[in-house]
DNA sequence: CCCTGATTCGC
DNA sequence: GCGAATCAGG
């Protein structure tokens, strides 16, 4: 696969909304996530809000150049350039979404995350998408943390407070009883 | 161990 | 430019 605008420009937004590399890698489907941090840092978009507490600095060895002496390579610095325009981010996926869905809705279906009831671990997403009865049922299968159903994106759509629910208490109309 | 992002460097 | 290998932190 390559990185093609339209790949890019997912890689952007799903960075900017958050996610990490291994989870943008399997909405990308075709890529592993050190491809997708690789891309990243050659975007110049790299570190949003936590850039971890590493050492930023001093340290690198890596293995003994063989033989190749004297070279003169030096990475080439990223110019972002272009970097106001692609500020149109700004569509929070816990937003975009309606809260409390009695039936999940197929929603930004990870591309190649997908997983059957039996794939499901512990630290598996459990967030079914499609419907039980049909054949296109599955869960969502990304990374989630122990003891937490789902992953980050669908905890936010599941555990969406309450406060913001339409309080329809109104429709429970039991007026003939 | 699992995960995370960061960096280097061969290709 | 790309990304595996590696590193280092949580």
């Amino acid at each position: 696969m390559s990185w093609t605008t339209e790949r890019v420009e997912l890689l952007k937004k799903l960075w900017g909304d958050g996610l990490s590399a291994s989870q943008i890698a399997g909405e990308l489907g075709g890529v592993t996530r050190n491809a997708v941090i690789g891309k990243v840092h050659r975007l110049g978009l790299s570190g949003r809000a936590k850039t971890t507490t590493t050492a930023p600095k001093t340290r690198r060895k890596k293995v003994a150049p063989a033989g190749t002496a004297g070279t003169s390579q030096h990475t080439a610095k990223p110019l972002t350039q272009g970097s106001a325009a692609l500020k149109m981010e700004s569509a929070p996926l816990a937003e975009a979404v309606p809260a409390a869905q009695a039936k999940p809705v197929a929603d930004l279906v990870p591309i190649s995350s997908r997983a059957s009831i039996l794939e499901l671990t512990e630290r598996t997403c459990k967030w079914p998408i499609g419907d039980p009865s049909k054949d296109d049922f599955y869960f969502c299968g990304r990374q989630s943390d122990v003891g937490v159903p789902y992953c980050a994106h669908h905890c936010k759509i599941a555990y969406q407070p309450v406060s913001d629910r339409r309080r329809d208490r109104r429709t429970n109309v039991r007026a003939a009883s």
